[in-house]
RNA sequence: CGGGGUGUAGCGCAGUCUGGUAGCGCAUCAGCUUUGGGAGCUGAGAGUCGCGGGUUCAAAUCCCGCCGCCCCGACCA
């Protein structure tokens, strides 16, 4: 081997720098860029795309949880935002507010804001006040509870600091809204919504999550409790990929959505709310994408198949191109996860090479290389996403189109397998503070090179241990997982009984 | 919003210290040659050097102010 590494089609490597590896990432695989606007992205159709797809997926399972979609608007009276004090609290310093209606041409001949609002608008940053005052006059009776509506929009958040689909100013979401008879049944609805993100993040994002509760401090505002699904990136930080909260009558009373019960009572209704939004997006890079650029789960990926023409003279031309078209339409006949296999035909003028290195940055799954001599033996070149760029197989051209859904399956399952590992192996039991300090702290201050994981510690349940933690070394407490078995401990800040262990990470 | 870094062609960068009218690689366009793995040769196009002001005969370069982006911190999906 020479002294040369191999080459990568992204610089710098993950290992590198990964924040930079990130950005380049996204815009090698032609994702999104940024804007004029500070904060915010352009999202280009091979990324829309992918949000299109995640976005079918998720509204399936909505509907099939018995939610139906409908549209709030995206200006809130400021007033509303008042109504739930902790609320207010929560969202205040990162509204967006519009003041005037109109725009004037002013003594230098710029325009000039004219028509002050009597009451300014909040861009929305999340709807629950003003679904709130919405349902509040749909409901008058039990009868006309649960409601079950879900939205899908777009938010603004200001934030300080930004990160392409991590964390922009404006991001697209969906935000279901619900109300109900009882407290039971709102929380029964928590966990159900919980339970669909956590089997999409798994079944679609190939992408294993630790689902969970919030500790207090990391409370959605104005929540009774707020539920979370956990992933873990490749620089082993946690990402919250999706949150579920169980609302109590906190906005019900606020919004006076109030009902008569079954027992001619007047009562507040209980309500949920949940979300996902494009930093899925940045979960699934950053979960799956490697030195060369995106790596797609098939069941998301905008494309699944793309067929590269190996066009080496004219004369080979356009038998080449008819076989490919031919194979291009076989493909599409099959099915993978319920509905055709997706296929692009690049029958560009370029070298094969590059193209062929274009669809690797992009992440598709499964290219297929097609040239004279795979023709005469009427067989096809094939090169998966999940394996090395240069580890292909040649296959008998009836054999992959029948084996297509199975091949993309396979890959789907290998991403899920390959991300459980990593994440398995970054996730230890911890029990002292001095390991504790030792896994989060990283060996070069200077420039912190990827370090830390999931620490599973006990923790007593004071704010004050796991303020300390935060403090001392930016990490957070990710989630209570549900769904463990209890054990008792102490806790690894300051040694007071524990009834369970709770995950303790760096986080997004 | 505090600390650090950075901003020069679509992308990655040199040039800034020591002021002299903008360069390299990749990409783009044209032509020819190539073609089973990120092509070669020749030629071409493309930059208000982040923005505004100042010093100077002359500013990417020096000075002042502002802005964007990245990292760390506070905050967050």
């Amino acid at each position: 081997m020479t002294a040369k590494q191999e080459q990568t089609a992204i610089t710098p490597t993950r290992a590198q720098d990964y924040p930079e590896w990130y950005q380049q990432v996204i815009r090698a695989a032609d994702l999104a860029e940024t804007s004029p606007v500070r904060g915010c992205m352009v999202i280009k159709p091979w990324g829309f795309s992918l949000w299109e797809n995640i976005r079918a997926a998720l509204d399936r399972m909505f509907r099939e949880t018995g939610h139906v979609n409908a549209y709030f608007p995206l200006f809130i009276p400021l007033s509303f935002l008042e109504k739930e004090a902790e609320h207010v609290e929560g969202f205040a310093k990162e509204c967006a507010v519009v003041t005037h209606h109109r725009l004037e041409a002013g003594p230098d001949g710029k325009l000039v804001p004219a028509g002050e609002l009597e009451e300014p608008l909040v861009v929305r940053p999340t709807s629950e006040t003003i679904i709130g005052a919405t349902y509040a006059k749909w409901v008058q009776s039990y009868r006309d509870l649960p409601l079950l509506i879900n939205q899908w929009a777009n938010v603004v958040r200001w934030e300080m600091r930004t990160r392409l689909f991590l964390r922009t100013t404006e991001f697209l979401w969906q935000e279901g809204h619900t109300a109900h008879e009882t407290k039971q049944e709102a929380w029964d609805e928590t966990v159900r919504m919980l339970e669909v993100y956590r089997k999409f993040a798994h079944d679609y994002m190939a992408m294993p999550v630790i689902a969970g509760e919030k500790t207090p401090c990391q409370r959605f505002p104005g929540a009774v409790n707020t539920f979370c699904i956990e992933a873990m990136m490749q620089d082993r930080k946690a990402l919250q990929a999706g949150t579920s909260h169980f609302l109590g009558q906190n906005f019900a009373k606020a919004s006076e959505i109030i009902f008569q019960n079954r027992a001619g009572e007047r009562e507040f209704a209980w309500t949920t709310s949940w979300g996902v939004s494009t930093r899925l997006i940045g979960g699934i890079l950053m979960t799956h994408g490697d030195d060369n650029g995106m790596v797609m789960p098939p069941r998301l990926a905008p494309s699944h198949v793309v067929i590269l023409p190996i066009l080496r003279s004219d004369s080979d031309r356009a038998a080449v191109l008819a076989y490919c078209e031919e194979l291009a339409a076989a493909l599409r006949a099959a099915q993978y996860d319920g509905a055709p296999v997706r296929v692009e035909l690049d029958a560009r003028d370029q070298n094969a090479g590059e193209k062929s290195w274009q669809w690797i940055k992009k992440g598709i799954p499964v290219r297929v290389e097609v040239g004279p001599r795979d023709i005469a033996s009427n067989s096809v070149f094939v090169g998966r996403r999940d394996k090395a760029p240069r580890e292909r197989y040649g296959q008998n051209r009836a054999e992959f189109v029948a084996g297509i859904g199975a091949l993309l399956e396979d890959i789907q399952n290998s991403l899920f397998a390959k991300a459980d590992a990593f994440r398995a192996e970054n996730t230890v039991d911890i029990g002292g503070m001095d390991d504790f300090r030792a896994f989060f702290t990283p060996a070069n201050a200077g420039k912190p090179e990827i370090h830390g994981g999931f620490a599973r510690a006990h923790w007593c349940g004071g704010a004050e241990c796991e303020n300390s933690v935060t403090n001392e070394l930016s990490v957070t407490i990710r989630c209570v997982p549900s769904g463990e078995a209890d054990e008792t401990g102490k806790c690894v800040v300051c040694g007071s009984p524990s009834p369970r262990r709770v995950i303790f990470a760096k986080a997004y």
